[in-house]
RNA sequence: GCCUUUGUAGCUCAGUCGGUAGAGCAGGGGACUGAAAAUCCCCGUGUCGGUGGUUCGAUUCCGCCCGAAGGCA
């Protein structure tokens, strides 16, 4: 196995990519950038919420200190008003990714949203058509008055394979599923086999990072919200809603919990007390996601003496130095 | 010291006119192809404070003990 993975690279030629994934305040933000020095990398954020300009704290963007001179590509790039999305997300990772490349350097992918890491590790190809927000709308407000079976039956008319996968819940996923083939005329199930047709053209190792002691990174997840707290994220929200954002900065952790405070409707305690708990489970999802992946080789952080110590020995099992 | 209220899941609390109990939150698991920090699904056995009594049977009724809150002295 180990032979046939050597060989596989020797002849694929194909150029080497590292990532480092895993849930919120898990240390990835310092092993990348650890590894960018000792590799001679530089780092493209997968991260959906990094993206925003001014959206610092909150989102939890390393200082100039911390970034230790490595460049840090699709970071604090778009204005909050701006919406984005996975395919944005894939079509900029690969053109940073090739210039890194055609420089000499080594690109370290690092961030916590797992569909833009897989969609980018895993080469999915989306198609040029855009949303349709009108659409959207339009099926979002029948979605309200007849109910998601209606919609999943109208869907299973022209898509029964992805119907079938669906349940009247699952609102956003029924409304794209019919979305996207009311744009292109090709059904969402086509699509997914088409978007898996052409292979990374790199070579990619991802690594994890986890706790084999969840209690542990809640821990950290508590400590780093009262840690925002003291460098102002009251503030930063307080700003971030004073002009108008985006849906998908809106989605943000950090400014909504914090939202009903500012409107004098909980205690700032309550309000944090949120803001923790809201962190806490989308840590949880993200351990979720990632788990699927058989191919990442994770670090347990709570029990390996140094992370980047690890990192790199695995790096040199998969042979990547 | 006396009176009242109270003690049920990690937390807040329902409930059982006597047949050993269930919600919310927390916590856990899962899904995920153009909003993904989004969205959605699944998971509830715990000496019912302790002890004695009544009873075929007590977490439920009664006595005593312990803890908590409030009131009167």
């Amino acid at each position: 196995m180990l032979y046939v993975n050597c060989l596989v690279r020797i002849m694929s030629n194909r150029s080497k990519l590292i990532a480092v994934v895993g849930p919120t305040a898990s240390g990835k933000t310092s092993l990348s950038v650890d590894l960018a020095l000792k590799l001679n990398g530089e780092i493209i954020s997968a991260d959906s919420m990094q993206i925003y300009k001014g959206m610092d704290i909150a989102t939890a963007k390393p200082s100039k200190e911390e970034k230790k001179g490595i460049p840090h590509h699709l970071m604090d790039f778009l204005d909050p008003t701006e919406n984005f999305s996975v395919s944005h997300f894939v079509t900029m990772a690969h053109s940073v990714a090739d210039d890194i490349i055609s420089r000499g350097k080594l690109p370290i992918l690092c961030g916590g949203t797992g569909l833009y890491v897989r969609s980018f590790i895993e080469n999915i190809r989306f198609s040029d058509e855009k949303s349709d927000p009108e659409l959207r709308e339009e099926l979002l407000s029948r979605y309200k008055n007849e109910g998601g079976e209606i919609l999943i039956r109208e869907l299973s008319v022209f898509d029964p394979q992805t119907a079938s996968q669906l349940i009247p819940s699952a609102y956003k996923r029924i409304i794209r599923a019919i979305e996207i083939y009311r744009i292109t005329g090709i059904p969402m199930s086509e699509w997914v086999k088409k978007s898996k047709e052409v292979p990374s053209p790199y070579d990619s190792l991802v690594i994890g990072i986890t706790f084999s002691d969840r209690q542990k990174l809640y821990e950290r997840i508590n400590k780093r919200v009262d840690i925002m707290l003291e460098e102002g994220l009251v503030e930063e929200a307080k700003k971030f809603y004073s002009s108008d954002v985006s849906q998908t900065a809106a989605a943000a952790i950090g400014y909504k919990e914090l939202r009903p405070y500012l409107e004098g409707e909980k205690s700032l305690e309550e309000a944090v007390e949120d803001l923790k708990k809201e962190t806490r489970h989308y840590a949880k999802r993200q351990l979720t996601w990632f788990r699927r992946d058989e191919y990442i080789k994770w670090i347990e952080s709570d029990k390996c003496v140094n992370v980047l110590d690890e990192a790199l020995r695995i790096i040199r099992q998969e042979n990547f130095n």
